[in-house]
Order: C-alpha cells, then sequence, then structure tokens
DNA sequence: AAGGGCCTCAACCGCTATAGA
DNA sequence: CTCTATAGCGGTTGAGGCCCT
C-alpha cells in the first residue's frame, strides 16, 4: 500500500526556501504560535507543506537557534554524548542550546565523525580502532616492549616500509605482491607463522626488557636478543630477520636511518607509539602467544 | 579559465510515536 | 481498542560552493 503523502502533491513548492517565504512563516508563527503545521501553510499563504514549514522553523527560523561555529565544549559534550546514546541527535541537541538536532547530525557527519577516525577512535564506538579486526585481550605485562620493538624494526630497515603489505599480511591475506615499481616484495609465507613468529619476537623482546636493564635491548641487537631467548626453538633467526624484512620493508636503508620519504606509508599512518602499541596488542591477541609465554 | 571532484548543509523522505476522537 | 492526524526523528539527497588540476 502507498502511503499517503502529508500534503497534496500539486502546487507544493519544493527546495529552497526564499527570503519571502521565511518572512511569511516567521510572521505567521510569531502571531499564532508554533503548531498547527498541517493548516499554516494555507493560512500562511505559503505553498509548502505543513511538514516542510515546520522543519524549515525548527533548522533555521526559529529565534534561539545558535549559528556559527561549534565550540570546543561542544565538541566535546557531543562526542560525550553520542558515546552514550549514539545517532540519537534530538536527545543530543537537548544538552546544546540553540542547536538543532539537524546542525548536529550535519556537523557529526562532517567534522566529528572524521576527527575521531583521524585519532584512530572507531566513531560508532568510541573504541580505539583495531587494525586486525580482533578484539585485544587484557595482558599481563604492557605491549610498551612490543611498541618498542616495532619502533626500531621500523628504524632499523626504515627506508621504505609499507603499510599496505603489513596490515594485508596481519588480517589474513596470505600473498600479497608489492607495488614492483619499488623494490617489489612478494611474501608466500603461510600467515599464522609470520604472525606467530612476530608475536614470538614482540614477547622475546618484551620479556627481556623486564629482565634485563641494560640499554642492549635499545641498541637493535635482534639477533642477539633471539639468541638467548630462542635458542633452543626452531627459529631460523636469519631467515625470520628476512621475513620480517620483507613485511616490513621494501628497501635496505642503513640501520638507525629515520628519515622521513613519500612511500613511507607504514610510519606515515603508525606514527606514534601508541598506534603501534594498538596494533601489537592486537597481534598478540590474535597469536594468544603473549599471554602463554608472559605467564611461563 | 574551465571543469571535475569533494564537501557542506538545508531540505526531503520514510518511518515511528503520540495524542485525541 | 482502533483509527487518524500530527509531531518528531534519523537517514539520505542534492544544490551550490570551494578547491585542485
Amino acid at each position: 500500500m502507498v502511503r499517503t503523502p502529508c500534503c497534496k502533491e500539486e502546487g507544493i513548492k519544493k527546495g529552497a526556501w526564499t527570503p519571502e517565504e521565511d518572512q511569511k512563516l516567521i510572521a505567521y508563527v510569531q502571531l499564532h504560535g508554533e503548531g498547527g503545521w498541517r493548516t499554516l501553510p494555507e493560512k500562511a499563504g505559503l505553498k509548502r507543506c505543513g511538514k516542510s514549514c515546520r522543519l524549515r522553523w525548527a533548522n533555521y527560523l526559529r529565534p534561539d537557534i545558535k549559528r556559527g561555529e561549534f565550540t570546543p565544549e561542544e565538541d566535546d559534550t557531543i562526542i560525550k554524548l553520542h558515546a552514550l546514546m549514539g545517532n540519537k541527535w534530538a536527545a543530543i541537541a537537548s544538552s546544546l542550546a540553540g542547536r538543532t538536532d539537524n546542525d548536529i547530525k550535519n556537523y557529526w557527519n562532517t567534522n566529528l565523525k572524521k576527527r575521531l577516525k583521524r585519532k584512530g577512535i572507531d566513531p560508532i564506538t568510541h573504541k580505539p580502532i583495531n587494525p586486525t579486526g580482533f578484539e585485544p585481550i587484557n595482558h599481563k605485562l604492557g605491549s610498551s616492549g612490543s611498541a618498542r620493538l616495532l619502533n626500531r624494526v621500523a628504524r632499523k630497515y626504515a627506508g621504505d616500509l609499507n603499510r599496505e603489505l603489513l596490515t594485508g599480511i596481519i588480517i589474513g591475506n596470505s600473498t600479497i605482491i608489492a607495488d614492483g615499481s619499488r623494490n617489489s616484495c612478494e611474501v608466500h609465507s603461510p600467515t599464522t607463522t609470520l604472525l606467530n613468529k612476530t608475536a614470538a619476537i614482540s614477547n622475546a623482546v618484551t620479556l627481556n626488557m623486564f629482565n634485563n636493564t641494560s640499554t642492549s635491548s635499545d641498541s637493535c641487537s635482534f639477533s642477539s636478543d633471539l639468541d638467548v631467548l630462542f635458542s633452543n626453538e626452531e627459529i631460523d633467526n636469519v631467515a625470520l630477520m628476512g621475513e620480517l624484512k620483507s613485511i616490513l620493508s621494501y628497501g635496505s636503508a642503513d640501520a638507525g636511518d629515520n628519515s622521513v620519504t613519500d612511500e613511507m606509508d607504514f610510519l606515515d599512518y603508525w606514527n606514534e607509539e601508541d598506534d603501534l602499541e594498538k596494533f601489537v596488542s592486537s597481534l598478540d591477541s590474535k597469536t594468544g602467544l603473549f599471554m602463554s609465554l608472559s605467564e611461563e
């Protein structure tokens, strides 16, 4: 069944309001008050549907409407209330004097949502965006060690990191072929193996940092870390580091070279240690190795 | 200067909630 | 209780302006 329209279609004007129409509406509401929207257009001499009049008044003509930029305080309020209530624009608007639900909805969709995303916060859940799509678990140990590991990996092989390649591996693409125009890199290794190994190294360095106050772990000495912690493991250090290098880098820049290049997608995106922490935390939770090793 | 793409925001649409007969 | 009219809400659209090439 076709829904009956709120007003007759013939002769009803749509689209942007003219100043003359606004004046007619303002004059009528000032004289008779709000309400009676269905009959208002005819009485006010407007060729508009009542619903359109109500919306025009509520979102634009009402005298108490606040115009202009949203203040940082208003931003905070909207974000906090959205976290609590979700897309309940009218409810949110009721807490912001002079702002309409439409204003807030538009402002959210065009500004605040993007701002949160840029900060790595999911605008729907208001939680940090997890790049692997897996929920992080609580660690007995913080993942700052893992973050430091990745920072050092980044610096060690920093010439030219490729976020897409790395992300593809983390989220489960088994084979990713990088841009052939710049030191292409093809990864064939099973994803789970890479994840396990990467997480194991994270653990190794984290545990090493907790147990060792020397500065050796800050000097990019992965091989010695691995020798100490994985001497009895079936891990080939050279092959492992080669894989890591494949994952994280196109190039073969000098160790410690942090110079920023146009191609440093990975560092552009993951340039904050917090981001790296989130990433490694997710990685740890996906493999489950962090907990099992740290509990030993 | 032109035109294509992107962004903003006013307005519309479709639906639900509510009031009152 | 049911039906109808009206109000209100949230999602979506599209005109117009801006920016970039």
